[in-house]
DNA sequence: TTCATTTTTTATCATTTGTTAAATTTTTTC
DNA sequence: GAAAAAATTTAACAAATGATAAAAAATGAA
């Protein structure tokens, strides 16, 4: 998916100012098995799906994956983006990835310069807001077994193209868990 | 709290562009038990609490709380507010509350205009996120006892103020459950 | 293909949390 | 302050999920 069409994704604003963003970004393409993104780090890009799959993680006594990211979405450190702290996340690519890279001071000068970025801007962080008030909510009324079959329903390509144990810990349970929720399904 | 501390609290803009929000702002009070704000309807307001304790909840087979919101805090429907839809969550005045009230009309007009304003809806949201995206993780982690414990240490107040019912399901437990938790504490 | 490695499933038992009901404590109302 | 109502705790048992280990299946490399 390229530049112009994730950014409308999100939101759309008048050409020039797409323009303006566009002209920021620079493509790059890391193999599976690649961090892009340390935890406990300031990170100073976001970077925005062209093609590809990641998951963020982390690391505490266990591995816990708490998102993943496919084409046109955006990888980003909230931590970082918002607050300038470290990150609590590692971004691990799980296939090969071709990205498109913008440095978040650039787009915060952006932000400040032109009233169609800032609100483009906004949009995203509504957007991202929505999605994670979403999934809280799931995972307070719903069971294991509710959530996998909302994830199969909304996100099908997911089981596919992940290995279950990152699907079990994304959905809050072990892979023990989730392999009998499945046996049950049958 | 009055507005204008509650505005600087999620990001400071310069005085104009501050004033230019208060002046679309009215002042509104209601006694405890009232519903400020209904599921299944868009909403065309936002709230600032100036004074009082809210919370928003869910009703299903039971009633699940999901947030409280106190002085200096924003009564908002997120679903109302981004994507001009019902919202899902009730909100509830859990104390005789002192609010500002502004209509996201206005509210999105002054987006496009004030490349400040623009700026400071995008704060908003992006704190907004950041808070939730940090109970995700909290449910993803730790379990109820270990959530209860951080809970009393990051909102003390909160367990005095509002009943353990509420409490507990905003906690993603039963309230026997919490009962239990806090004997074994003991 | 074949062997080694990784992933997934199955089985068993332990722990956590849920459900229901009753007892106790606290708060509200008259 | 006493009675009624509401909130909280306790108890007993059920259901869901976790932990560990082993078996089976799938994947990858030589």
């Amino acid at each position: 998916m390229d530049i112009s069409k994730i950014l409308d994704l999100i939101y759309q604003i008048p050409e020039q100012s797409k323009l303006t963003i566009q002209n920021n970004v620079n493509e790059i393409a890391f193999p599976k098995g690649h961090i892009l993104l340390k935890a406990n780090k300031i990170e100073s890009n976001i970077y925005f799906i062209k093609k590809g799959l990641v998951r963020a993680f982390i690391e505490r006594d266990n591995e816990v994956t708490f998102w993943f990211g496919k084409e046109g979405e955006t990888v980003i450190s909230m931590k970082s983006y918002v607050e300038d702290q470290p990150g609590y996340e590692n971004i691990e690519l799980l296939e090969d990835c071709e990205l498109y890279e913008l440095k978040t001071e650039n787009l915060r000068k952006l932000f400040s310069e032109d009233v169609h970025i800032a609100n483009w801007g906004r949009k995203f962080a509504e957007k991202e807001l929505i999605k994670t008030e979403e999934r809280l909510i799931s995972k307070q009324f719903k069971n294991a077994s509710e959530r996998y079959l909302e994830l199969m329903k909304d996100h099908p390509e997911l089981i596919k193209r992940v290995q279950l144990g990152h699907i079990a810990s994304y959905l809050g349970i072990t892979q023990v868990s989730l392999s009998r929720i499945r046996a049950e399904l049958k």
